[in-house]
DNA sequence: TATGAATGAGATTTCATTCAT
DNA sequence: CATGAATGAAATCTCATTCAT
C-alpha cells in the first residue's frame, strides 16, 4: 500500500484475469467456432471442451450455458469480419473492388456459420453485441455507401441485403463433409456480386434490408 | 394360389397397402417437411408424429429411422421442384424468364430446406433418388441448356451452381422466427439471377458444378 | 361402434390407461416414498427408478420432473393419513383416544417425511392437493373439534398445530440410520399429546395454526 | 534453534495461527451455520465460502471436507446451547422454569438445525465433541435431574428425550420460506413442555433416551 | 497463506428406437 | 396395423475437491 501501483486502483478489486484463464477462454472460443462451423450450433459442449483441451467444467465456468458460448463465438466472428471490412476499405482503391474483397474475405471467415447461431436463444441487446454492430455500421455500411455514391453498386440494395445473402451463400453444411460446399462458395459469391453491380437488370421485390432488420427482436 | 386374384402376384405378396396406411404415410411426410423447415432436420420424431396426428410407432413403421424419413421428404421436395421446372419450361416463352420463374417457384417449395437434410446419413445411390435426379436432369438441366444456347445465361455456370446457390439462398433459419429470413429470399434470388445473365462481368473461380457434383458421396 | 360400451364415451378419447402403466406408476410412487423417507427429497431419481424396477425414462414419462414426483408422493401420503383419520374417528369411542390413535397411526405412515418435500417447488393450488386437503379438513379437523367440544383437548390449539408438530416430531433423519430416530418417535408423540390435554398448564405464544396456515403460499 | 524464542517449542512448531486466519475460520463457521439452517447440510460449499467472503480454497484449508465443516458447526451450536443451559441454571430459581427457559433459548439457537447435520459422516468420538458432550452432561443433565428431584418433571423421561424432541420440534424447513415454520416453534415447544410436567398422564412407550443414545454410532 | 481456476464424477433430462397391447 | 409405454444411451449442467498463482 502506498506504492504507486496501488494508487490508480482500489486494493485488488477486479484483480485482473489470470493469464492461463485468458488463454483457456481463447482456446474454448476457437474450438467452439470450429465445431459450430463443422457440426452446427448444437455440437456437444463436451466435445468442444475436449477439442479445446480443457475439462468440461472449465468451459462452463467461462460460459454458463450454450447461449453464452454462442454469444462469445458470434462476437469473435463479427470482430474478424469487421477487421476484414476495415482492411478492405483501407487498402483497396476501387470502391466495388473493396466490396468484393471484403465479401470473399468474410466468406473465408466463415461468416455463414453465424446464421444458425442466431437461431439460438440470443440477446440482441447485449452491450458487446451492440458495440460490434456499431462497428459494422461504420465499416461495411461505409463500403456500401461509397460504392453506391461512386455508381459502382446498384442503389436498390442495402447493407443488410449484402450481409444476409453473403451469410446464406456461405453457410456450411453441418455434418460430415459429403458434398463439400466450400468449393462452390466463392463462385456463387462472385455471381451474386456481379448481380450487385449497377445498373439493375431487374426490379427487386421487397424492401432493402438495413442493419436494423438484422436485429434478432426488433 | 391359382385363384384369379393371385395371378399377378404370389399369395399375399405385396398385399396392396391399405388406404389409411397410405394416408398416414402422406401425413407423416407433410408434417416432417414442415418440421424440418421450421426446426431443422433434427426435430424430435415424436413431435413429427404428433403433428401428423399419428402415434410415434406408426411413424417408425413407415420410416424405420430418421434417415428413411429424411429420404422420403427429400424425394417429395425434389418431386415438387421437378414439377415446377417442367411447368416453367412448358409455359414460359423466354428461356431466361423460364429459369427465373423456376427459381422463384423452387424457393416457394422451400428447396433450401433440402440442404441440411443432405447432411444426414444419405444414400445418394438409392434408386428412387437416382430416378428423381434423372428427372431433374431433363427438366432443370434443360432450362439451363436452352438459356445458355439462347445467349441468355452466362456459359461459365452449370446446373449444379444454380441448384446449390438457389438452395443456399433460400435456406430457412431453424428455430423461432426471430429475423424472418423469408422476406429477403426473393430479393437475393433476383440479384443472383441478375448476376447469372450474360455476359459475365467477372471470371468465376473454381469449376462449374454439375449434377454429378451434387451426389452426396462422389 | 354402436356397442353399449361406446355410448357413454366418445370414440377412444382418453383411452383408459393401460394396466401395466398403472402398475408402473404405482411402483414408482412407492419406491419414491421409501427413498424420500430414507434419503430426503433429493434422492437421485435414477435410484428411485432402479428401486421401482423401471428404466429412468419411464419415471420421467410418468413424472416430468422431480416436483411432479414429489407431488405424487405427497398425495399418496396425505391419502393414507386421511384414511387413518377416518378409521380412528369411526372406531374409537373416546374423542381424545381417537386423536391419540390417529397421531400414532400417522407417525406410522411417515407423515413426518412430508415436511422436507414441501420445501421443493410445490404447487399448493393443484386441484388434487386441494381435494385431499378438503378431506383432511373433514377428518382431522373433525377429530380436533370433537375432542375440544368434549373438553378433552385444550382449546388454544388448532388442527394446524397438531399436524405441524406431529410432522416435525416424526421427521426422519435422511442418510444412513446412525442414531435411529424411530425408536423415540412414539415416546415424544405421547408426551406432546399429554401436553395437548386440557386444561392448559401454560399460555401458548403465537396464534393457533389453522389448515390455511399450512398452505405453501397463502 | 537454541534461541530464546524457540525454548518452549521446537523450531516453528505450531506457529500460532495468524489473526486473520482465525477471523476467517470464524466467518466460515458463521456462514455455514446460516446456510445449513436455511438450505440444509448440503448447501454448496462454494456458496458458503462466498457468504463468508472468502475464496473457496480458503474454506478447504480450514475444513478439508464437508464433514469437517459440519463438525465445526455442530461444535459451535453445541457450545452455544451449553452456554444457554448454564445461564438458565444459574439465573432461574424454579427448576422447571429453568428447563423451559433453556428449551426456548436453545430453539433460538437453532438447535434443530443440528438434526440433519448428524446424518452426515460424523465422528461421534472426536475429542472436541466428547468434551462438548461432557459439558452438556453437566449443564442440561443437571437441569433435568434437579427438576425431577424437585418433582417438577416426570421421571419417565431422560435428557436424551428432551434434546431429541427439542431438536425435532425446532427443525427448520430447508428452502425458501414458504410455510414459515418459525412462527409455530415456540407454541409446540410450550405444549411439549406442558406434557413433560409431572405427573404423567400416559405411560410412555419405549425407553428413556440418555445422552449415550445420542452418539452417532453406539 | 489466500485465492481464482480447473477438474472429473455424478445428477437431471431428452430422445431415438423397441416392445407389448 | 396402430398405438401408448418402456428403455438405454447421450447431452447438459452442477459441485466437491485439487491445482497453481
Amino acid at each position: 500500500m502506498g506504492t504507486p501501483a496501488a494508487q490508480d486502483a482500489g486494493p485488488r478489486r477486479v484483480p485482473r484475469p489470470r493469464a492461463d484463464a485468458l488463454r483457456n477462454r481463447e482456446r474454448i472460443v476457437t474450438a467452439a467456432r470450429e465445431m459450430f462451423v463443422e457440426f452446427g450450433p448444437f455440437a456437444p459442449l463436451d466435445d468442444v471442451a475436449r477439442r479445446a483441451g480443457v475439462g468440461n467444467a472449465t468451459l462452463y465456468r467461462h460460459f454458463p450455458d450454450r447461449d453464452a458460448l454462442v454469444h462469445g463465438v458470434v462476437l469473435a466472428v463479427m470482430s474478424s469480419v469487421n477487421d476484414q471490412a476495415e482492411r478492405a476499405a483501407a487498402e483497396e482503391a476501387d470502391t466495388f473492388d473493396a466490396l468484393v474483397r471484403f465479401a470473399h474475405a468474410a466468406a473465408g471467415e466463415r461468416i455463414g456459420a453465424l446464421c444458425p447461431m442466431l437461431s439460438s436463444g440470443f440477446d440482441g441487446h447485449h452491450p458487446e453485441l451492440v458495440a460490434e454492430r456499431a462497428r459494422l455500421e461504420v465499416s461495411v455500411q461505409g463500403l456500401v455507401t461509397r460504392a453506391q455514391e461512386a455508381g459502382r453498386l446498384r442503389t436498390d440494395v442495402a447493407v443488410g441485403d449484402l450481409m444476409v445473402a453473403l451469410s446464406q451463400l456461405t453457410r456450411p453444411l453441418p455434418g460430415v463433409g459429403c458434398l463439400d460446399i466450400d468449393q462452390f462458395v466463392h463462385r456463387h459469391l462472385a455471381i451474386f456480386l456481379d448481380g450487385l453491380q449497377a445498373p439493375a437488370r431487374s426490379a427487386l421485390p421487397g424492401k432493402a434490408a438495413t442493419l436494423e432488420d438484422l436485429r434478432s427482436d426488433p
